[in-house]
DNA sequence: TTGTAAGCGTTATCAC
DNA sequence: GTGATAACGCTTACAA
């Protein structure tokens, strides 16, 4: 800044109110400033400028607990959207589902002078999302709730959706249905209490050992699945709390040749292709990310209107994507064996 | 931190040197001070830091075309983890494919002080990203080369495996084989490159009909791919340059009844519970930020050593997925039409 | 072992 | 319309 200053022949003071537009400096000063800035590729340091404003740093942390995940990726995206209209740069941190690190994390973030925090808490205690602890600091969970802490929070309607799953489930006939899930997580249990409700009001009764609610990834669905169908009296659908869970039960039903319903959270890639009836239920997870940005941005300037949590709950929607009719075997698998030999290694 | 001092009773120099563990500063004093600063909840601000010590930011800019996609967002937690060991902080940042948002945002980035950037352009133009015009900031590109530009690279081995996945189509028998990519990315010209090269291998001619780079998206794939299998002499096997196209020309292949091999750049959820042969090209998206990060880092600490734009091509490998076999109809069917009635709404 | 002075790059305030 | 001064929160040199 000194150089441009020296460049254009003017003050530092100048230089800087040249460059923000401020209507004090003349036209022809402004200009010999802007030359001079171009020429020599300057750009003002925001670090320092964020220091004497006072105005933390134009920047909120995001954490989430897997970036990997195109739920939380999309997510990620809706939050670096609506950063970026309003000219603030996200902070992405990634806690691996562990809540120790998802402490450091957080700590470590309001030593980067973010102006605010949009979490998808792990799990497990809170508390160093509190108001108190981060003293002021605003925050917002996003995807689950706020517990033993007062803050904002953007939910998906975990509940209505698996109800209006489960009910779609019971409208095609189906009495003994299973439920599989990942374990823990607050938005499963909510799945699990709607699941549970729908049975209740149609005067089904759960059959405990067909719940299962400790798969995380695709295979443990699967074995899970596959247990379940391979009960002396299995059940005819499944409602699955996620896709990695549905995934497993599709396979899963494949590999046993059951003749299986599905349900489940979560839209995936070629859902409407399987040989199976399944309904879906759908949601906007970038959304998630923007709502939790807007709620964030709002006590940025607003200080605390509505004074404490707010809770903003998106809504689901649920597809059914009919069974596929399989081809008739001899249609298809003519040139398929011929296609098809050698070629591995 | 002046608070700290007083509640302390020591000077804000002794804080600063106790927080950093500096052992110059007596184990009485050090706990005084780290006790008061517990009490205050003190984080020393790290801007201020950085601006003191003329070390821009401890953070590094990510810029990315579409954190959404699972192949980006991967990417992205790479260059993440990588950081967070080094306790650097990652700002992303999305262009949605823009060239003019991507150069907007570098621009932005180097006023926030980023120490680097990992870019994965969008396409078009490359000077912005250039060390002349950043000058001297480190880059790296992720995923696509450099042109017209010296910068590190991490890139992906896109021609070798769109050559092996073509050789297995061929190994399994076929001479005519279409190709379904996406337009414009470097990637997919490479990817393209390989394929011919291949069948030029084998004495196979490309017929240039069966050529359709041009769908961005699955139902564009899906009715190019149509297209290609309602020809006369339709292809018996498609090589799709991603995984969009992959799955355009499932879908197209299904509905047509046609029977068609695959091969395909991309893994992806129920490739291996497909009713056609696939082959697919794997890789790890998460490697390429990883690397990238590192190749990053390695500018930050060592200067340059080895002078220009190093490249580092991660492999791939080629998985075989073979065809499902198809349940007779009268084993799946039965339950399946009792259990799929009414149900949509 | 601890404190003092100065400055990192900016901008608010008040003169000129 | 423009410039000098001080200060934002921190740390390096140098002194005590």
């Amino acid at each position: 800044m000194r150089e441009v200053a020296a460049r254009a022949g003017v003050s530092m003071m100048t230089v800087s109110r040249a460059l923000r537009g401020d209507p004090q400096v003349s036209p022809r000063t402004r200009s010999r400033v802007l030359a001079a800035a171009e020429d020599l590729q300057y750009r003002p340091n925001r670090m320092a400028r964020s220091l004497r404003l006072r105005h933390p740093s134009g920047t909120i942390g995001l954490v989430v607990t897997n970036l990997a995940n195109p739920f939380y990726s999309q997510l990620a995206l809706g939050v670096e959207i609506v950063a970026a209209e309003r000219g603030m740069k996200v902070i992405v941190n990634n806690t691996a589902d562990d809540v120790e690190r998802e402490r450091e994390i957080v700590n470590d973030l309001t030593g980067w002078q973010v102006e605010g925090l949009v979490v998808v808490p792990a799990g497990g205690s809170q508390d160093h999302l509190g108001p108190a602890r981060l003293n002021g600091l605003p925050v917002v969970l996003a995807a689950r709730p706020p517990v033993g802490i007062d803050v904002d929070c953007v939910l998906l309607d975990d509940f209505g959706g698996a109800q209006e799953a489960t009910r779609r489930l019971l409208a095609s006939g189906h009495r003994r249905v299973g439920f599989l899930g990942p374990p823990a997580a607050w938005t499963s249990a909510e799945r699990l209490r709607g699941f549970r409700t729908v049975l209740a009001d149609h005067g089904v009764e759960v059959d405990e050992t067909l719940v299962r609610c400790d798969q995380r990834e695709v295979a443990a669905a699967e074995s899970a699945a596959a247990e379940l169908l391979g009960l002396p009296d299995p059940p005819t659908a499944l409602f699955c709390a996620n896709s990695r869970n549905a995934i497993g039960a599709y396979r899963a039903a494949r590999r046993t040749r059951a003749a299986t319903a599905l349900a489940c959270f979560d839209d995936f890639e070629l859902a409407d292709m399987l040989e199976l009836p399944l309904s879906v239920v759908r949601y906007d997870p970038e959304e998630i990310g923007r709502q939790a940005a807007r709620l964030l941005l709002d006590r940025l300037d607003g200080g605390k209107p509505g004074r404490a949590g707010r809770r903003i709950v998106l809504p689901t929607s649920v597809v059914d994507y009919p069974e596929r009719t399989v081809p008739r075997a001899g249609e298809t698998m003519a040139r398929h064996d011929r296609s098809r030999s050698a070629a591995d290694s």
